[in-house]
DNA sequence: ATAATTTTGTTAAAAGATTGTCATATCGAG
DNA sequence: CTCGATATGACAATCTTTTAACAAAATTAT
């Protein structure tokens, strides 16, 4: 996808979803055209790092015009792999399972829940929006029969590596965990760690600084 | 709290609650002491980059000894302001606001939710571990009331700006948004944007890039 | 008590990311 | 159809971050 398969650096893979977010605002806001230096102003970016940024996979403008704000959203979707659907699981039905389980925005952009995993008997049995939450136990049992493209951990931080290894011995390669540690999985399984806590200390951090 | 009162850089910043969930961690398995080359083991970091990273804010180590886990695990405390209590209040009681008034963790690090705020009829009245839902129209009045240090966003996306503007309005000074916006704060505001979506696309990216 | 080892804090070098500049292409007005 | 304005894509320069190297200090072993 890279323009010549080459490297792209992390920081740029970061700043993509963003990317998207504000050309969906723009294209529903019926917005068809958008220059480099109109999206710096409203990003807080510089007008030449965006296109910078665009010039890693290719280039999606025009001299004089800009881009065009759907045409340029539908290859960021494509980069993003968002122009296909994926299967999802969630392993843990607590506080933040749940949460997820319940919102129906990335419903939208085509990841569906297939299934929730606890060991709470009194979770066991239970849906969510129609979802089964199943015994964990089951998990194996469930991973041979469906074909699933993302698992998320939202289990207790204790508990989370043990799951992640069951996950990637079952044959899931791509891990969203919830829980607050760093999980490891080998090589060839992709893991993306959210650490909601670190962010609120980032928080905490900038009023301590602020009170300097 | 910098060293001498010099510019910390965001990447810095970034990864200390990083080092604070590793320090935790080595105090709860009962590690006394601890190298930058062992940290750096553990947490895929190179032990150059974590010492430069400590001596951004003062010299917490010793020649031929290493880092004290338990004193270092304070100073970075004391750095990330976590050696005090934060009051905070919740506006959007739906899947995200439920799921972390549910969770305990936070008030374990000294961050007090004492109010959710919402506009359903439904919600309003009840409450979450004896957390109350109030009417949104009360916030103004409740801030008057209460010294509150931190508001999270956890609306709908339309929603979140304007919240956020009532919320600047009325002396709020720390923001920790969920919204699938960058909510704009005047200067002297902190805000964070956590962007679950933004995780999750980059996690689909790097599946994508894993089939080419 | 001494020597060898460990390990920091610091400085310098290397790598990486961002910003500024400019030639060139396209657009749009007259 | 021509000219001026606009805006990209590419490259160079700058700035930031990371890594490597090392002297100095403390620890540990003998």
């Amino acid at each position: 996808m890279a323009r010549n398969g080459s490297y792209v650096s992390e920081a740029v893979i970061r700043r993509m979803p963003k990317y998207y977010r504000y050309l969906e605002d723009l294209e529903k806001t019926g917005v068809e055209r958008v220059s480099s230096k109109e999206l710096s102003q409203r990003m807080g970016l510089t007008a030449s790092k965006i296109r910078q940024d665009f010039n890693c996979f290719g280039g999606f403008g025009q001299q004089g015009y800009g881009y065009n704000v759907s045409d340029l959203k539908k290859e960021i979707m494509k980069i993003l792999g968002l122009d296909r659907t994926y299967n999802v699981i969630i392993v843990g039905a607590g506080n933040i399972g749940q949460a997820l389980a319940n919102y129906t925005g990335f419903e939208k952009e085509g990841f569906f829940i297939k299934a929730l995993f606890d060991i709470n008997p009194k979770l066991i049995g239970m849906s969510i929006r129609d979802i089964m939450i199943y015994d964990l136990d089951s998990l194996e049992d469930f991973l041979a029969k469906n074909p699933i493209d993302i698992a998320v951990i939202s289990t207790p931080k204790d508990k989370a590596q043990e799951v992640a290894d069951r996950l990637t011995r079952n044959g899931i390669k791509s891990i969203w965990n919830f829980a607050a540690i760093d999980v490891a999985v080998p090589r060839g399984v992709i893991a993306e760690n959210v650490h909601l806590s670190d962010s609120l200390y980032t928080l905490s951090y900038r009023i301590r600084e602020s009170l300097e």
